[in-house]
RNA sequence: CGCGGAGUGGAGCAGUCCGGUAGCUCGUCGGGCUCAUAACCCGAAGGUCGUCAGUUCAAAUCUGGCCUCCGCAA
């Protein structure tokens, strides 16, 4: 099919490749270029250093509402628009265009946690299992009828890390067979039931912020789902502290404030919280590498009764 | 020119201001103690101090350039 690709972050580029082995990618759509890193220096989209490098006709509009910008889509006559990860919303003007209709890769299991960081409030949440959905675009924010699922186990072993990786892959599979599907007719639009609707809200910093009277499961669950960016931290000796793993604390400790240092091992420095204490075994201090715990405790004396907040 | 931190045996750090003996906590290897050990004791190996140049009798330390890594901010 001629399929026009809309998307922005890494997490797009494995369905564009898809894509490509299939079917005729007439143009890709991203984000603009925005300025990045230390050297606040201009940087293309993943998607867009891709689509380039296979010589793809790249568009990058400032608002994906402005009717010019439908106009140019519709000259380009494509047989479908599918959408992962673009990161704006389109108009009906655009969803109206193919004759397919336009598809979206979404990275969960709809018709929950719609919205803009399903993965990581999957994890954060503790699920075992996610998954992604294929779905035609609506009006509303993921409300669209849905084609195809797939799911994908979280174990207790998964970050956001390996679960972007687990569902850009299965995700680019599934678009694939979606547009087989779709072209041979084969497929029925399945209504979301909006009442079972959950939303995933995007990511802040403040996110990553960790509460100590949450339970050890909770915070390791919040630590799992921002590994390894944001990251989830606390503030020691007024510095952010990002925490990565950690593991609930054996040992009983029933004195200290929840957010205070009960204990140095070996392993790690563990925290009172919630229901009793966890051991963080691997951190990042500012200005320094991410290591294990063990190591920064061999460098930097940590005292018992610091509290962290 | 966005702000800032950092490169020192395998790991994490100190030493740098105020040039002159390579330090600490671990790890590794060998030995000892022990019923045993991740515990304890004794000993050993292992470092062009990121890199290039400069100043100096002498540079990890002072000066300039370059490379790399990282936090914040976007």
């Amino acid at each position: 099919m001629r399929v026009i690709f809309m998307g922005t972050p890494d997490f797009a580029v494995y369905s564009l490749k898809a894509l490509l082995t299939q079917h005729e990618v007439i143009a890709v759509v991203s984000q603009p270029d925005k300025p990045k890193g230390r050297g606040k220096k201009l940087v293309p989209t993943p998607v867009k250093a891709f689509a380039l490098e296979q010589g793809i006709q790249v568009y990058q509009p400032e608002k994906a509402r402005d009717p010019e910008f439908a106009a140019l889509l519709k000259e380009l006559a494509p047989d479908v628009i599918a959408v992962t990860a673009f990161g704006q919303i389109l108009p009906e003007s655009i969803l109206n265009i193919p004759k397919y209709g336009c598809i979206n890769v979404h990275g969960s299991l709809l018709p929950q946690y719609r919205g803009a960081a399903p993965m990581q409030w999957s994890i954060i949440n503790g699920e075992k299992v996610t998954g992604i959905t294929t779905m035609f675009m609506a009006k509303g924010m993921d409300t669209g009828d849905m084609l195809l699922k797939t799911e994908v186990e979280i174990t207790p072993e998964d970050n956001f890390a390996s679960i972007h990786d687990k569902l850009a892959q299965a995700g680019a599979e599934l678009l694939l067979e979606t547009l087989t599907a779709l072209q041979a007719g084969t497929v029925e639009r399945i209504p979301q039931e909006h009442e079972a609707a959950t939303y995933s809200p995007m990511i802040t910093k403040e996110t990553g912020h960790i509460d100590w009277t949450k339970s050890a499961e909770e915070i390791i669950n919040l630590m799992r789902g921002l590994d390894p960016a944001p990251a989830a931290y606390t503030i020691y000796e007024g510095e952010p502290l990002k925490l990565f793993k950690g593991s609930k604390a054996e040992g009983h400790y029933p004195q200290g404030k929840m957010g205070e240092i009960v204990d140095i091992t070996k392993k790690g420095f563990v925290v009172k919280c919630g229901d009793g204490a966890l051991t963080i075994t691997e951190l990042q201090a500012t200005g320094k590498k991410r290591m294990e715990a063990g190591a920064y405790l061999r460098g930097h004396a940590m005292n018992q009764g610091v509290l962290l907040q």
